[in-house]
DNA sequence: CCCCTTTCTTAACTTACCTTAAGATTATTG
DNA sequence: CAATAATCTTAAGGTAAGTTAAGAAAGGGG
């Protein structure tokens, strides 16, 4: 499948578009084709297009200030990945947007989504839930990181994410639960 | 101001709404007086209302496998309060919700909402902008917890909710930031 | 297919935060 | 105002996770 059908299909897995919608959607996104280790959106640029993976796998990370990397959000095929607060706020990103592997994405522009908002409005609908769901999903993942040890948020992850596992490299992981590569690597070692 | 104008104009501060739609929103909310201590929603209900605080302090916490409190959220006048996740997907709460102070909440009941979504689209833009907000601003909390230590988590917050500090206990503010008591009272020792 | 980079592991030492327990304040209510 | 409950503090000892450093294994480009 292409990438603007799966775009549709996405969408239509939450919401209903008519044939003439789903044109005015298509033609509202381009298509954006990125290399392994390509960086979609760097830190200090200010992030104007959400961004719809159809194929591939990207992280959103950020540098503290002993510049190492934490991973807030992996995604691959069917996600949406972005620095939100950048997008938002229009204010410089904090986080890097990276390809893990080659990957193309669907991009629309902040001002074509705004007026896309007004034109299908089963669009605001769908980012409407989709918000909805996101915001839950990091509540219960903020909750998870606070009240459970490490070992446990691994074999959680590991069973939610089993695909995801699989395409990233293991220091990226201990990364997206907030530990060192080297605790985790005790972790797995303990579990055999 | 009487409650529901309240409501109005919270709204107000983000959508545009007439006269008439204003009417039919009011209209929508149902008042409830909460005493201090009083619960609104219990672990095991399924919450049906989504709830806008006119007057007062609230909580939401859930109690973890050894019967410790683990406070996710407060809210003062102006906020919204509710187990989300509960709300979103109609299974039962995981979280209390209650008030810390005498309050008064106006509550819309998702059958209700999900109506005026239709009659007022200003509805659903209002909550997909409140959902957006909300992401991002649970995205930085999280970012937060898991790079930075308690006392600079203690210190932001107390500069963020200024506020919510005065009106709460230490304890439930040592268990928003994921913290036991003592270890906060030690922090603060040491800051002097 | 070999070399160089990336990723993963191991181990010794350190630290942030937790647990328990007791006592000291500060609220609340009869 | 007394009394009881709620909240906060202090301190000793414990544990999960971090740091540093070195080497082993795996992967990718020429």
């Amino acid at each position: 499948m292409n990438p603007s059908d799966r775009l549709i299909k996405h969408l239509r897995d939450t919401i209903t578009l008519n044939e003439e919608e789903a044109v005015i959607v298509k033609n509202s996104f381009k298509e954006k084709r990125l290399e392994k280790k390509e960086v979609l959106l760097f830190t200090g640029e200010v992030s104007s297009h959400m961004q719809f993976i159809a194929d591939g796998c990207l992280r959103a990370y950020y540098m503290d200030d002993e510049a190492k990397e934490h991973i807030v959000q992996f995604g691959i095929e069917g996600w949406w990945v972005n620095d939100l607060y950048s997008y938002l706020t229009q204010t410089p990103a904090k986080q890097f947007v990276q390809a893990l592997e080659k990957s193309t994405v669907l991009q629309i522009h902040r001002d074509t989504l705004n007026k896309l908002y007004d034109e299908v409005p089963a669009i605001e609908r769908f980012f409407r839930l989709k918000f909805e769901k996101a915001y839950v999903a990091f509540q219960e993942r903020t909750i998870n990181a606070m009240a459970k040890p490490a070992e446990e948020r691994y074999l959680e992850f590991r069973m939610k994410y089993r695909n995801i596992e699989q395409r990233v490299p293991q220091y990226m992981i201990a990364s997206y639960l907030g530990i060192t590569p080297e605790f985790l690597s005790s972790l797995r070692r303990n579990l055999r």
